[in-house]
DNA sequence: ACATGTGAACTGCTTCACAGCG
DNA sequence: CGCTGTGAAGCAGTTCACATGT
């Protein structure tokens, strides 16, 4: 396949989310302005997205609901469940582990790890907390697709390397700190207080 | 001031976070080479990225770290305070409230704010929980700088539209939803079930 | 000699304009 | 006629090449 550029995923998942808002209004068709006006983005840019993957509209009348939606759910891959782990018992690692958005979209979250033997073998929300030596044998049993990490930045590489090491091939990171891996591992970094530098950057420079 | 593109402010937030590690570590002066390589980027780009700020480096030698540091965090616009809310008393929005990246950056969480009263008036970490009906007339004894949304996607634009009124022109959300805001509100929004996409999408088409 | 700072070239994402089809 | 699908044009962000300063 070409070379599909990040915006264009991320804008996949939009649409996705709004496809969904519609098919539960009971829409069956929805034109590419119709979707461009809730995301934000322009009618062009909908359709030159949708472009990249097959052409799923009718023209003169525009794109079936429930058929693109399951299109784009397959080209992200999330119609199949993936293996998720959370590693570090934190208050957001914990907080990740219920978070109801995971699951709703064929993310399972099957174990959360911590390093703290206090913390290992309670329970809470219904996740065993498991030691984080045993990931890498856990793992041969069961393969991990995805690693979230929500242990401190000064220990996030030491567990990425470990992630790596168990044959996870996916990282979600939550740690201020930008991690090297392999090449064959994909990695996300979602730094929150990078995110609100970002507005205090736009609040400083006020200029609307 | 010529527009700044998201991506450079957003490797300016890296910078920053590099420098600081180097800082610590007692060194006084950096080169874009090295900048780059910690953060996975081209020497050149740290340089185009800074010089749209103006000239910090010594030719022949590089910037010095702690000056180079305070100008980013001046360009950022933290090297005052910001005052930010949570609203949402769930396991996310109580995670953020006392999650350290934020003080550390000089983002100081002076309140958290939920409608549920069986959480009203409870303390968490520190924080009191207040009834969100309170936050309008709060922000009028206290101004707001930063709102973060940590609610259910289906609450979230009405408590979008009420944070606004009361005068905030910044929102981080974290509810995958995509908000209507008027202009002058700058908005960011964090999706992380979009991230864990973004990696499916690349787990999908492997092609390494 | 070495590393910054920057106009110019380039790359790639976005927007335009319109052909194609229901 | 309406809306999709897409080659071509436009534009923004990145990289190159080198002049500049220490």
């Amino acid at each position: 396949m070409k070379h599909i550029a990040e915006s264009t995923v991320r804008r996949l998942s939009l649409y996705l989310l709004f496809l969904e808002e519609f098919e539960e209004r009971g829409l069956d068709t929805i034109s590419s302005t119709e979707l461009a006006a809730r995301g934000g983005t322009t009618p062009t840019q909908v359709r030159k997205d949708l472009s990249f993957f097959g052409s799923f509209g009718k023209r003169g009348l525009g794109y079936p609901v429930a058929e693109l939606a399951s299109r784009i759910r397959e080209i992200l891959g999330i119609e199949r469940e993936w293996r998720v782990v959370i590693i570090g018992a934190g208050k957001i690692g914990l907080a990740l582990a219920q978070y109801r958005g995971f699951s709703q979209r064929g993310f399972q979250v099957r174990a959360v790890y911590d390093s703290d033997p206090a913390k290992i073998g309670t329970r809470s929300d219904g996740f065993e907390i498991r030691a984080l030596d045993s990931l890498t044998s856990d793992a041969r049993e069961e393969p991990v697709d995805i690693a979230v990490l929500a242990v401190p930045a000064s220990a996030v590489q030491r567990v990425a390397d470990l992630v790596v090491d168990a044959g996870v091939r996916a990282i979600l990171n939550f740690a201020p700190h930008q991690l090297k891996v392999p090449p064959h591992v994909a990695v996300k970094t979602v730094n929150m207080a990078m995110e609100l530098e970002g507005l205090s950057f736009v609040l400083t420079n006020h200029d609307d």
